[in-house]
DNA sequence: CTATACAAACCGACTGGTCGGTTTGCAAGA
DNA sequence: TCTTGCAAACCGACCAGTCGGTTTGTATAG
């Protein structure tokens, strides 16, 4: 087999096995010798691929983030028109997509978050743009944010197990959330609650 | 010194010695041996306490479940007739001061987790029962899990260092979530969204 | 086509260190 | 004296990362 194609099975291998590993056994369990019983390989060859262990969590962030950022980019290509904030819609299918994955997403976040917090700069990073784009195209920020929070919230809450809500009660909440015309009536009656001087009771 | 007494004051000890690890250097160096040292008191005391780690993480979420659900008695004691819905507003003021908090109670939460997932089960009862209270005295139940699912998300975030909003921006989103008329002009135009029939697209 | 030389992928044993939990000893309260 | 709280040494399991050596692919020269 060609040298460039082994390399790669066996990178996507480990990341398979690793998040087969979180979501059966817990982050707890992630260990280079159970990433290496599970995918097959040896030790060695793992670590040939992935020199620490932070680096395979690395490459497992970046192939969610990069999984989930291509599902948005579909999203606003093919339904991006049909809502005045396409940026908001998209966050809320993406993250209603999230959900309903085998949640590995979050449990990467989950493993990355045990071994090394500061691996979460990245989605830190990226969510901040995504909060840009929300604003930016809003008539109501504040209200925006909300959604894209409750949204967040359901997601968040849905995968670390904290969550009593059944599935189908929170695919409707999902379905209120990306339907601008149930928000219209807020944004009109309300448009100045987003400009200073109306909510200011932040205390000091 | 009382014997009992110096029993509660080590477990004291012994779980503020925890909370400070966890948040100064995360989840993950959560150990006896550091509980030990950070408490001043010795392993063999601690787990005299405390006879396995379990143990001393069932605690700590005991310790901040009681802490929590003491501010949400007292906020529904002192400030709940002023809100038509008072649990919601009890909720989003508890989750309000979860934030400001310094990152106990889901950093409990975070030292469980990867520890043993099923300790989380106390925090879904929990939440369950306020998800009921929040149902049964709203007009419009699904726009007030809405509001209650974004400071869940703004909280989650926040506690997951996944936030990327200003403590400013935060609050003031805060004040819009817990101010019932912002949303009352929603709740009376759109009464039957919470009704089936209208936003059933939940697929199969 | 074959031989040679090098590079990349891979293997598995081993190391240094950490962690959860146990055992032993001791001092003070009951 | 007998129990309780605590201290310190200790134990076995586990884990991330290393290392010497093997196998497989690749390029080049004859």
């Amino acid at each position: 087999m060609d040298n460039a194609s082994r390399s790669e099975r066996s990178r996507k291998a480990a990341l398979q096995a690793a998040l087969t590993i979180i979501s059966r056994d817990g982050p707890a369990r992630l260990t280079l010798d159970a990433i290496a019983r599970e995918s097959g390989m040896s030790k060695g060859g793992l670590t040939h691929q992935f020199p620490t262990k932070e680096a395979v969590l690395k490459a497992l962030l970046e192939h969610q983030i990069e999984y989930f950022g291509d599902f948005t980019e579909r999203y606003l290509a093919e339904a991006g028109a049909a809502s005045a904030q396409p940026q908001l819609a998209a966050q809320i299918a993406t993250l209603r997509e999230a959900i309903t994955q085998p949640h590995s997403v979050a449990l990467a976040i989950l493993g990355a978050l045990t071994q090394d917090p500061s691996l979460l700069s990245q989605i830190r990073a990226a969510s901040g743009k995504t909060v840009d784009a929300i604003k930016a195209e809003a008539a109501d920020p504040q209200l925006a944010l909300l959604r894209w929070a409750a949204a967040q919230g359901l997601v968040l809450m849905s995968l670390f197990g904290l969550n009593p809500l059944a599935d189908q009660e929170r695919g409707q909440l999902f379905d209120r959330l990306g339907d601008d015309r149930q928000w219209s009536a807020l944004a009109e009656s309300n448009p100045r609650a987003a400009e200073p001087g109306r909510t200011r009771k932040v205390k000091s």
